[in-house]
DNA sequence: GTCTATATCGGGATAGAC
DNA sequence: GTCTATCCCGATATAGAC
């Protein structure tokens, strides 16, 4: 098992070593002992740090946006066209996400805490790289989410995306943040049920009455109208 | 205005400086620089980089803890001794909190945003301050909303406490935050619009139906009873 | 491709004059 | 309380033998 090549060694130990940490407090040090390679090899293999952090992204991202827009694919093809059901979209989305946290190895169950957390880091380089990876996958959920909640202002459907990004962000980090609150252990729940009660929330969230002032007058004031 | 003494200046040099690149990446040399003081004022006045973190929190925390334990108050005195409605405890938390963040001063809404990030912060040492710090809060919410919600597990309402503690934090991050969905730059809304809109998206999300493994048979299956 | 050894830099912290 | 100068460490990165 410890029989990959180098790269593939560093790359695993860095994801562990970077949720654990974080970027900046994370050393490359740390990342070749663990992965039982030389300090050089990082150099050698990625080019230093961030060729690091971006060769770790990469791996893992490029199969998470494929996972994403397929699922988008899927549901709008059996649409034929139609807009789709808000619920659609968002068990597209964040469905797809909590089942491909489960599915993941041990090494991208962390990737995607990982991920999480990338959204609010507040390094320029990572945001950066962040967003043009995310650029088509941005740009498609938005547009079938504008068309899934026509009655709804743009505005107001990107700050529930939003804020359903944070409880997503959340829900993955799991039971190792949730444990802040209170000192009686919950464990990790299993990925059914954490998929279950996510998106009965998030269906909640987004189903709920807009605020007045976003509303607009229809013959049923003040519910939006959604899943 | 830049006639505060040299600890004050250090500590909002420190807040703006953490909040925008993060506790490791800001240098002492950045803070000190930027608060027009002496780079070993920092160890003078604060002993080192954590006593700084640490002065830097609890400035803040304090108060804050405080306004969350008098809303709490509030609410609880009205009621008499009765339980509290689920929105009730929602608003006296997140409407506080929201409300808080509108009040402040810039540093203080460079301050909150940095605690949204803080609680996902896998710094060993500042979660265990933090841990610290809410333990009273903590304890006080978690009861008011057991009681609110007898007939909710105790578990899914920690989840779903846990699910708006990460919708906070990016709302809380703001526009700044959103604008990686998209080049339209949404202007940061008004605090009023922000807290009404997080509020109802909050109560959808606490509303929704629990997922069916958690719910208790009841003579209305598979709603949860709440706000 | 992998190692050892080392260069270079920038971090936090401190001593001691003022 | 504030400053200058400096220490010490550990970080990334590289040179060059194997």
């Amino acid at each position: 098992m410890s029989e990959l090549d180098t790269p593939e060694r560093i790359l695993d130990a860095a994801e562990r070593l970077f949720m654990a940490h974080g970027f900046e407090a994370t050393t490359l040090r740390m990342i070749t002992t663990e992965a039982k390679a030389n300090l050089a090899a990082v150099n050698y293999h990625f080019g230093g740090k961030e060729g690091l952090i971006e060769a770790l992204f990469r791996r893992r991202l490029g199969w998470l946006n494929a996972q994403w827009l397929a699922a988008l694919d899927k549901v709008e093809a059996e649409a034929g066209g139609q807009p789709l059901r808000p619920h659609q979209v968002l068990e597209a989305f964040f469905g797809t996400t909590i089942r491909t946290v489960a599915q993941c190895d041990e090494g991208g169950r962390h990737f995607m805490r990982l991920l999480g957390r990338t959204y609010t880091e507040p390094s320029a380089f990572i945001r950066r790289f962040m967003a043009r990876e995310y650029a088509e996958v941005v740009r498609r959920y938005k547009a079938a989410l504008f068309r899934a909640l026509p009655d709804a202002p743009k505005e107001e459907v990107l700050w529930r995306f939003h804020f359903m990004l944070g409880a997503m962000s959340y829900a993955i980090s799991g039971a190792d943040a949730l444990n802040v609150l209170g000192e009686d252990g919950l464990h990790d729940a299993d990925p059914e049920a954490l998929h279950a009660r996510f998106m009965s929330f998030l269906f909640g969230g987004l189903r709920a009455p807009l605020p007045e002032f976003a509303a607009k007058p229809t013959k049923k004031p003040r519910r939006t109208q959604a899943a």
